[in-house]
DNA sequence: AAATAAAGTTAGCGCCGCTAACTTGAATCG
DNA sequence: CGATTCAAGTTAGCGGCGCTAACTTTATTT
């Protein structure tokens, strides 16, 4: 008894809410979506999100775990392209965090900047620490000590704290033109010898 | 014709609906507010908050002014509790920072977290002017340049970036016991110390 | 004392989240 | 293969919310 949603009454709707919440949600920001507006997306009454998704929590909750992925593979692809030991790759791992929050402001927004409204989800919670597990990974090859090591906690840690603020930053629109202007590869140039000097 | 808006029905009734607004924004997070909760807090109709405010976002927008002078009086004092150019000052107005994020946890993600919903704002633009100001000052002392070098901008911006990343990443809950476990007093100073050396 | 204007009220519209009860149709099975 | 089952849709409706219109109350002005 495998499920093909496919050959169900809609076919996948549980992808194709989530893919219109999505896109709502990078339209009109984190909370200006609504569920309804997503069925009239979908083409389906307001009430047929209730066969997939518990709540409206529920359903951002598969949004968020979704865009954790994406931007998981994004980090890991990143610091693929450069050899273990190489400073580009922490540049790189920068430039792959700070371009998905360029590219998903929104989904962005909505997995970080909800005062840890979703931190008690262990699902969540796990792919949160996947990522910073690569953050650990390249750091400790760096330094050539082990991803325990309370020295490449406290690097990774930092050059994390840099990178997300950053990011929180660009979406708030404070380095627009006339106010700060910031070079970014520069920025992540100097936070990554900063925190990891080459020695 | 001065206003003293307490001689009228209700007194200050714009200041009790920003207080209970923000009160419940802490309790029940950013979005997890209604305006007729605030006005059951204030014991007034639903109808009434419209007299003072335009509509939600108006509201919020009050709520958000009010508590960027607080944090930025909090970040003054930090940096006025020390003599320019001690690296003691870097520290305490990182302290200060953070220190109202925890104090104000739904505020903060309210103020930073809505993926630049309110930066086109005047107002609040020149607010958020004022406390990165405050950061380019005891930077440029700290570095003996003026605040308008280059150096001190970079350096100035990182700086916030760390401690504004921290601040996100410590109301998520990322450094709750088993995650992460940061010593916030060690890390403000790495990364103070890291971007601006003592030389 | 009358007029004015500020700041409340009630009533109500339309949207939303969510539920209950009903219907449809694909998969399973005697 | 026809009957059965059950996942996944539907419509109808409740209560809450944001906001507006129209009315009422009360402080200030003249």
């Amino acid at each position: 008894m495998i499920k093909n949603k496919k050959n169900y009454h809609h076919g996948d709707l549980r992808e194709q809410l989530l893919e219109a919440v999505r896109q709502l949600i990078e339209s009109h920001g984190p909370d200006g979506f609504s569920i309804a507006e997503a069925c009239r997306a979908a083409g389906v009454s307001t009430a047929a999100p209730y066969r997939h998704f518990r709540d409206r929590e529920d359903i951002l909750k598969g949004v968020i775990l979704s865009a954790m992925t994406r931007m998981g593979s994004a980090m890991q692809e990143a610091a693929d392209a450069h050899p273990p030991g190489n400073p580009e790759r922490i540049v790189a791992l920068g430039h792959a965090y700070v371009g998905f929050a360029r590219r998903e402001p929104g989904v962005f927004a909505l997995m970080f900047g909800q005062a840890g409204q979703h931190s008690d989800d262990p699902q969540l919670a796990e792919e949160g620490e996947g990522k910073f597990a690569i953050v650990l990974r390249v750091v400790a090859d760096h330094l050539g000590r082990a991803m325990d090591d309370p020295e490449v906690t406290a690097r990774a840690y930092a050059l994390w704290c840099a990178v997300h603020g950053h990011c929180f930053l660009v979406l708030d629109g404070k380095t627009d033109e006339t106010k700060i202007d910031i070079d970014e590869d520069a920025y992540l140039r100097l936070v990554g010898s900063a925190f990891l000097p080459p020695r």
